[in-house]
DNA sequence: TAAAAAAATGTGTACGTACACACTAATTTA
DNA sequence: TAAATTAGTGTGTACGTACACATTTTTTTA
């Protein structure tokens, strides 16, 4: 039965302590050229992996993380999110960290600054947050920056330096949305519209990115569509949206946030049918997309986007585990079959 | 600095040694009535959590994986399914496992048996394997279910009973490809074909799933299509599918293997345009799908569902983590666009 | 060349758990 | 009631690593 190299083994084949061993692995010195050349070529030798598990037990300080997410209760969008997380904090519960979660309100800047900032008073190791707002993020990422504080992002990349990152590839995500799209599309008849649905308009970066990536794919296209862009409040959705079908003439849709829901609720109130790709899956999409009313919808898998970045942040603070800054995650189609497979 | 709770702090509360609660916690027995009592007591108060780490360090055994794949050689399809577990190898390198990957030809059932079997005679800890093969596969398992060795399969599902299991629902897949294909269909002109390229007809069971699920969502469909099947070994494929073309009139493909290139190839040849749904992310594949050949793919994530089986496996020994007996993968629709964010 | 300083090396203990063993207390048996 | 048995409890050591401290060796200085 094979065992595992230590560096006991370490130590015997290059016929010093394992003091010694172990100040050459860390290199803090005091090795004399000899003994370090001994030690490093039984290193090699034998192929050392340092044991995580017997290292971590050794280091008994208790890191934290604290978190910093929208409030699933004012947008339902962020249920998934908060539930990866807990799944997380569950499956590390027993080790080394103490990870808590906070909620911001998604329409107050305001709200995000003052938590943001509270949090930051209790000088955790790391921070995880949703860069929802562009302004109050930058400012909070500065902070943590100068405290040397961890900080992590996911859903959105903000401008500043973040530590690392988890999210989608917007612009090519719009370009997904119009591949769909170009699918159902006659020359003729066809007229484009593009809904910016939110509560807060700081999320602007967002959505743009999502509208030039959809436009840049009809620009190569040989056939030129009108292309109408429309930004919607929460406030008066209805009127605003049925204005904007109307005076345009608009059967097509490309909705770039989650409340997609709302165009193919107009369409069905229009008595109209139309076609309508939009995002996330969230109940009220997945009923439109299964009466067939919503063509399809992109998955930003908030749930992986949240359990991804915290665990790539625990495990980096736990065992010395390397992430890529930027993790990208695909950007997944969903029509009314495979969504099944995503419940 | 919050501090993590371990059976020294649960003998103190319960006023007993460590070595009583380590009895408690395995119920070993030899402990009086009072002191379970009160360890239980204090095991609830606190919420103790073992630690893993130190469990796992204590625990001195090497377990031994054995891996069964398809030759990547032989069917590129298996690339990446191999690369996922060489992923896991190097995560899990410092850890107290010792995993070993075998290969079999995808087209000799003989091959899968003979290695199998030379595999089950080291008795290994657990065997992780691609049931390719219908009958050679239960009888493995068989004899790993007797020896009393973990089992574990991905990609297709076994008959017989099988440890652990990782997979996407190849009906639910099958319906996918339909719905995929039905935003396409003219009710007049259209005449679809669903194809089955593969070299083992054993494979059979797989296919077969699909093209059930695939029938099934035109059965409650308002308007009639002609759907013929075709059966193709690897020998003279272009022929054969010359033949099928020609005779049916058929214009739209359902391939249910990874060989979905050799149908747009010859349409190519042909000169023909038609709708092209297939399997697979397959430098080839993904090719034709970038040059409009192909509509869609459905990814079956060969990588995701290796990574993920010897994942589970592993922890399951190593940390005697639990996990669901079946694992489904959600069933992933790649267009030309997104297919650029799973490179 | 002896003493002092510096460099190099080795030893011991802790992390939290598991388990063998030693020990004490409570029963049983003769 | 003493001896033998059994039930219940506590202690010590090991796992592999990290680090403080003790010890030895080498170099420098007077």
């Amino acid at each position: 039965m094979k065992r595992k190299i230590t560096i006991k083994d370490i130590a015997k084949v290059a016929n010093v302590s394992i003091g010694t061993v172990d100040r050459v692995i860390h290199n803090r010195g005091k090795v004399s050229e000899k003994a370090l050349q001994k030690v490093n070529d039984a290193l090699k030798e034998l192929d050392y992996k340092a044991n995580p598990l017997a290292r971590s037990l050794k280091n008994n300080v208790v890191y934290t993380i604290s978190i910093l997410i929208p409030d699933p209760q004012k947008d339902s969008y962020w249920l998934p999110c908060q539930q990866g997380i807990m799944e997380i904090i569950t499956e590390y519960e027993a080790f080394d960290v103490d990870i808590s979660v906070h909620y911001f309100d998604p329409s107050e800047p305001e709200s995000f600054s003052q938590i943001g900032a509270r949090l930051i008073g209790k000088s955790p190791d790391a921070v995880l947050f949703v860069p929802l707002f562009e302004r109050e993020s930058d400012v909070l990422l500065q902070k943590l920056n100068k405290k040397d504080i961890l900080s992590a992002t996911f859903n959105s990349l903000p401008r500043n330096h973040v530590d690392q990152h988890v999210g989608q590839d917007l612009y090519l995500s719009g370009r997904v949305g119009a591949k769909l799209i170009s699918d159902f599309l006659h020359p003729s008849t066809s007229k484009i519209g593009v809904v910016h649905i939110d509560e807060a308009f700081n999320n602007a970066i967002h959505m743009q990115q999502k509208e030039e990536g959809f436009k840049s794919f009809y620009e190569t296209y040989a056939t030129k569509y009108d292309i109408f862009t429309k930004t919607i409040n929460t406030d008066n959705i209805h009127s605003t949206l049925l204005d904007f079908i109307e005076s345009h003439g608009v059967n097509v849709f490309f909705v770039t946030t989650s409340k997609t829901y709302e165009v193919a609720r107009t369409l069905e109130l229009l008595n109209k049918n139309g076609i309508v790709v939009g995002y996330d899956l969230l109940q009220e999409n997945i009923k439109y997309l299964t009466e067939g009313k919503i063509q399809f919808l992109i998955h930003q898998a908030p749930r992986m986007q949240a359990s991804l970045s915290l665990k790539s942040l625990v495990e980096k603070l736990l065992f010395k585990k390397e992430y890529p800054k930027k993790q990208f995650l695909p950007i997944e189609i969903i029509n009314s079959e495979n969504v099944k497979s995503y419940l």
